[in-house]
DNA sequence: GCACTAACCAACGGTTGTTTACTTAAGTAA
DNA sequence: TTACTTAAGTAAACAACCGTTGGTTAGTGC
């Protein structure tokens, strides 16, 4: 698994290049805490074998582990919530938004299996994770929220703002479990992912589902980043 | 936390009560796990001294440290299970049996965070737990499917038993995204608990929340079993 | 006294995060 | 070219843990 065992001792940069290692760190250990089988046993010392270089060279660039790690938890959060907002970003109306913001979810939970559960298993310390500090993503949970209470008018009644609220929270709850469930028991037999996201998504507007499934993105559509960035 | 520093060395126990220990290194397992932030993070170590013995004598009553986490885990589940069992064993009809067993799952699951993390987390290695092996907890899976199944009898159009397979996974899901984010997530605005399990319940069978809430089983009802076994 | 059981002690080999002191090499200015 | 400065990274050590083992002690009941 790891590149080098003891090979050469390894290249060093250049006079103003001391970024170049801050970034292989930070891609070695969003790479190891997306393979772990337990993100939370993450070592300082697995990180520097995985970019070939000793332990104390990681204090140069962060001041300790739980920097690192806060760090590239942090670029992990900001890339689905830029995700999330870039596939909903040319819906027509609430429902597409809503249906394209909470497929973009799923996929990316069940794409990364490793940082969602980083990001929201809640095994990290509350203070590693960014979003946890402000309530656990609260930012996407708003945003789905507003979008489904957008998607609900018109209904018979209009909902109280708590109902709204308790709306959007279930709609949140349901899609956690979805990705929960999904990523840690692959051996129960699982239907397609597009038709749990539609009969999830059915059930929480009230749409049928086949309608939902209609307006459900292609999975190529709007990759939103290259998987460039590991 | 930790009752004893180093004051007495242990009262050794009389000559046929050697179980006694083990009764204690279970009970102090159980109660670590369901302590600790991270419960994959169990010592053997913590466990000796929680119950002020030698790290040396758990083997004279477990093999290794996997034994008696297993162990552990083992009564846990069994615990749920039979809870589950018992709030629905004198349901009058199979939707008074599906609220009243989805009703004791998120309660147990709220109730005990760490044991229902350990559990359904999916963090501790599969071998590690029981249910995981044989499909994390199927028998209860299939027992909600069921359940969701006879309390869907009389709709408009009879399901396929793939779609109540799916209705049942789908709950399944929201019942652990509810009790996972609820757990882990205390510091955003949550409604009463109940509201949202018959929320949750009345989205998946179509009834209106008002008649769910009436079929809720008050907190106090039926224990099942009592705090004892810590 | 003797056998047995319950539990202990000390150690081994391993891991971890972190610190301190050091070396090497690149760039800069004389 | 040579000397100086400073960034980049290393090596070695530390103290704290970990799971596990082998041999040992001390009480108990016959």
């Amino acid at each position: 698994m790891s590149s080098q065992e003891r090979s050469a001792p390894r290249r060093r940069n250049p006079r103003g290049q001391g970024q170049v290692l801050k970034a292989q760190l930070v891609d070695a250990a969003a790479k190891l805490l997306s393979t772990l089988d337990q993100p939370e046993t993450l070592t300082l010392r697995q990180v520097a074998r995985e970019v070939g270089v000793a332990p104390a060279s990681i204090y140069s660039h962060f001041p300790d582990l739980g920097a690192l790690i806060q760090h590239v938890l942090r670029l992990r959060y900001e890339e689905l919530a830029r995700l999330m907002d870039q596939a909903a970003q040319s819906a027509p109306d609430p429902l597409v938004d809503l249906v394209a913001r909470c497929a973009a979810y799923v996929r990316w939970g069940v794409g990364q299996p490793g940082h969602y559960r980083t990001l929201f298993g809640g095994r990290m310390p509350d203070d590693l994770v960014p979003g946890s500090a402000h309530g656990a993503g609260a930012e996407l949970l708003e945003a789905v929220v507003t979008s489904l209470a957008a998607a609900a008018e018109g209904e018979r009644r209009q909902p109280s703002a708590e109902q709204q609220w308790q709306a959007g929270l279930m709609l949140w709850t349901a899609l956690h479990g979805l990705v929960s469930l999904y990523n840690d028991h692959g051996n129960i037999p699982w239907p397609p992912l597009d038709d749990l996201i539609a009969d999830l998504l059915s059930l929480h507007t009230g749409r049928p589902a086949a309608e939902i499934a209609a307006l459900l993105p292609q999975c190529g559509d709007d990759p939103g980043l290259a998987p460039d960035s590991i």
